[in-house]
RNA sequence: CGGGGCGUAGCGCAGUUUGGUAGCGCGCCUGCUUCGGGAGCAGGAGGUCGCAGGUUCAAAUCCUGUCGCUCCGACCA
């Protein structure tokens, strides 16, 4: 970066020179979220917010397109629910916040602050269903969950987060699986399509399944500093919750049976990874479909042609404004500081009207992802426009493809291993032998963890385990993580 | 939950060693001039020095405690 471009971005530290402090700088500089009084919280600010709405809408169509309708169970759960599956508690035991006291009167049972909804809703259907006939339930809820964390980080690991939960219930073990799965393509689409971040489908291992599930798949994807995340998951529960809650329901051939259940659920994390995945040193980078603003005006107007420019400018605005999310910017500040300003905020293209475009009867556009300037006759502009933000949206995910490929590595050296995730990270693919010995030594020597077993290759391991040398039960992802 | 760093104006910091009138830069407000990559000049506003105790004639400064942020490790969407 030349010294000029460095006095651009010196409010926020370079990638480079402290991932962690660049992220900081970046949530906190754009205005996307801030610190909170208690402790692990943050306020998620209105440039934020529109964010996570514009995801919302984009992944709730996909969710009810399949089928599911939303609803909304209680912030508060009694302690004996939550104790009746015995993995689930020994898991999320840990991290609940608790009410023991309601005004002035100490509680008779306390409750726990939801952590999850599996306990409270797997309660209710248990009233639900009675018959095969009331199967499948296909449940969703948007709501806050609270897990009390010992180390925090804005979007990424806070105490209290937004997310969705799904929680389904089944006639059939095969049904539930297919589920399972179905909702994890739909992450993947969303999270691929609408968001620009390539993921890799997989299941996880018995060590990293979700407290209480059968099976847990994950979507997981690379972030610029070649840590690995975890960006949704979707878990079969088998029957362990219709068990312990008795949800059963009589079958067509007169036998009483539990149901086969489902969950799954992604949260405002995401807006982490786009982050990590789609930022640079000049700040965020926001994939258009999902941008707060797709496209901000930027007049330029000197005193004499401020009542031409400025009304060309809102002209061009109103007209598109249905279709693409546009906003001007009049606010009295110079245009560089503009340009800057937006830039850092991520939006995908800049919209310059000056008085030397309104003799030319043209617009000039600027691209985020590749710092191009593009002229555009005004007849032009809605379909330029269109085709742009699409292109945009494109060229992000090729980009966060590249990243990734260039960082995914084959390896069948432990030492090697070792040395790449100490230095370079990034993901491995390498044989394991399905042992839990080895799992927790890998992790234990180099903070990596088995990130999935990738879809459709369970079983199918080649060569020999990276730990023990022993013949490979599987071909897995390693990465360290966040 | 352990180890390190930091809390002084909206932001970034100096002042703390050696106790004695709370400062600088940016930002903010007003006016004028400006506007194609973070504009210029002039004037102005803004602080219980994280919080609570203590020592002292006197505390941003010394002592004790506490809270928060942050980074690094152990547990997790």
């Amino acid at each position: 970066m030349s010294k000029k471009e460095k006095d651009f971005v010196k409010e926020i530290t370079s990638r480079e020179e402290d991932y962690s402090q660049w992220y900081v700088d970046v949530i906190l500089k754009t205005e996307m979220v801030d610190y909170a009084p208690v402790k692990g919280c943050m306020v998620i600010r209105p440039y934020g917010y529109t964010l996570w709405e514009n995801m919302q809408s984009r992944l709730d169509k996909r969710i009810k397109d399949t089928g599911h309708k939303n609803a909304y169970f209680p912030l508060f759960i009694p302690e004996s629910l939550l104790q009746k599956e015995a993995d689930h508690v020994e898991g999320f035991a840990p991290e609940v916040a608790w009410v023991t006291q309601g005004g002035s009167e100490k509680l008779t049972e306390r409750l726990v602050v939801r952590p999850t909804s599996e306990t409270i809703i797997c309660s209710m259907y248990a009233k639900w269903i009675q018959s095969y006939r009331d199967l499948p339930v296909l449940i969703n809820q948007w709501c806050n969950v609270v897990r009390w964390e010992k180390t925090t980080r804005p979007f990424l690991r806070t105490s209290e987060f937004l997310w969705q939960e799904g929680h389904t219930a089944h006639r059939t073990e095969e049904e539930a699986q297919e589920e399972t799965l179905k909702m994890l393509e739909v992450y993947r689409d969303f999270v691929e399509n609408d968001l620009a971040i390539p993921v890799i489908r997989g299941r996880k291992t018995e060590r990293e399944k979700f407290a209480g599930a059968l099976k847990t798949y994950t979507i997981e994807a690379l972030m610029g500093d070649g840590r690995a995340l975890q960006a949704g998951t979707s878990h079969n529960l088998g029957q362990h919750f219709a068990k312990v809650f008795d949800i059963t329901f009589l079958d067509q051939d007169d036998q009483l049976k539990y149901v086969w259940q489902s969950s799954w659920g992604v949260s405002t994390r995401l807006i982490g990874a786009i982050i990590m995945v789609h930022g640079d040193d000049r700040g965020l980078r926001l994939p258009p479909v999902v941008a707060p603003v797709q496209v901000i005006v930027v007049p330029i107007m000197p005193k004499k042609t401020r009542e031409q420019v400025l009304p060309k400018a809102r002209e061009i605005m109103d007209r598109y404004r249905d279709k693409i999310r546009m906003e001007i910017d009049e606010r009295d500040y110079s245009p560089g500081w503009k340009f800057n300003e937006w830039e850092m905020k991520g939006v995908p293209l800049r919209m310059e009207i000056g008085p030397k475009d309104l003799e030319k009867g043209h617009v000039v556009l600027v691209r985020r992802d590749t710092g191009e300037k593009i002229f555009v006759k005004e007849e032009d502009l809605g379909e330029t426009l269109e085709s742009l933000l699409a292109q945009i949206q494109d060229n992000m995910f090729q980009q966060a493809l590249d990243f990734r490929n260039e960082n995914t590595r084959y390896c069948d050296n432990y030492q090697e291993f070792k040395n790449i995730m100490e230095e370079k990270r990034g993901l491995i693919k390498t044989g394991w032998c399905g042992g839990d010995e080895c799992e927790e030594r890998i992790k234990d020597e180099s903070k990596a963890t088995i990130r999935c077993i990738p879809l459709g290759e369970e079983g199918k391991g080649e060569g020999h385990c990276i730990c023990c040398g022993q013949e490979a039960r599987e071909t897995v992802y390693f990465s360290r993580a966040y």
